[in-house]
DNA sequence: GCAATACTGTTTCAGATGAAACGGATGTCA
DNA sequence: TGACATCCGTTTCATCTGAAACAGTATTGC
């Protein structure tokens, strides 16, 4: 085969979206959240957001909303919101931190922690249904991909915030 | 060690969301899709949904708005709204299609194109940047599992349809 | 002490989203 | 034909989203 400037073969190489990896990447995790919202929102009549806010209360007991921003991955707004409507919904409660009144400790209601032991369940079975068409060593290498991607991805947006908007 | 039944195993494990890959997968996309949109809105003003487009567009030419729509995984809403924004941008011209006064057939502009040949590049160089924490052989290895992970979702959530929503 | 600053969680507001309804055009079948 | 189903792309509407402003509380530095 003749050699190309590396200029000529991107004339040469169509660009297709469907081989563009972060197409790629944000198809399936659509794809996924659809499929996980679906299943909750019939199941249990929960969102993603809700969802993900139970599953850190059920880890962690007495957590502030802040905890909960910091483990995922959800701004303040909408863990603010999603705490709200399980607060109306009767699957969590509220109280007072003793020591520090700007925060609230959040906690499960007898019907949110009967909730919560029927959906880790129902998420697990999603999960391996879904990650079937994957062995247990891919499984292990997507994970740490994924990871790594994702550390890649935050550290290329700072450094651009930093350059494009400076001080 | 001693075993266990699977249930009491469940028991054992703690829910950990950090290690859930339906929600690394999301936080993953999330983040690169983030990255994506700052800088395509930085240097070209373009939103992601426009930009889908206009790789369509610069691929096969004069195409319909559903020919994007199933080259893009986004609505018909999504594409018509991407599509009025890039006409009014100058992008995009439209033109009747001579046999089937439905469709209207989509192509850029001088603008447009010229533009586009200029996306190009950017996107390929952020990928680049992106995955290069990836090794050649781990990059293909992610695309196969994505796309596999894709199509298992599509097909369990067109299942729970049809169970959950007979008729 | 007491500004000034920083933090927590909510509200506001303007924009994005998608299901459903829609108007217009074409296809189908009797 | 002509009635009915189907398709294309837009609009509507109710909801979701997050940046920014906010009120209340705590901390810092003088």
């Amino acid at each position: 085969m003749k050699r190309m400037s590396s200029a000529a073969l991107a004339e040469a190489e169509p660009f297709l979206l469907e081989r563009f990896l972060p197409y790629e990447l944000s198809v399936t995790a659509n794809r996924v959240s659809r499929l996980f919202a679906r299943r909750y929102a019939r199941t249990f009549g929960l969102s993603i957001p809700e969802w993900r806010c139970m599953a850190v209360i059920g880890r962690y007991a007495l957590v502030s909303a802040t905890a909960i921003v910091e483990r995922t991955a959800m701004d303040k707004v909408k863990v603010s919101r999603a705490v709200a409507t399980l607060l109306a919904k009767g699957l969590v409660r509220r109280s007072p931190h003793p020591a520090d009144r700007r925060l609230s400790l959040l906690a499960f209601t007898a019907k949110g922690r009967r909730i919560y032991e029927q959906i880790v369940p129902l998420a697990r079975r999603i999960e391996a249904e879904l990650m079937e068409v994957l062995g247990p060593a891919e499984r292990t290498a997507l994970s740490a991909m994924l990871s790594r991607i994702a550390e890649r991805a935050r550290a290329l947006d700072e450094q651009a915030l930093d350059q494009g908007l400076p001080d």
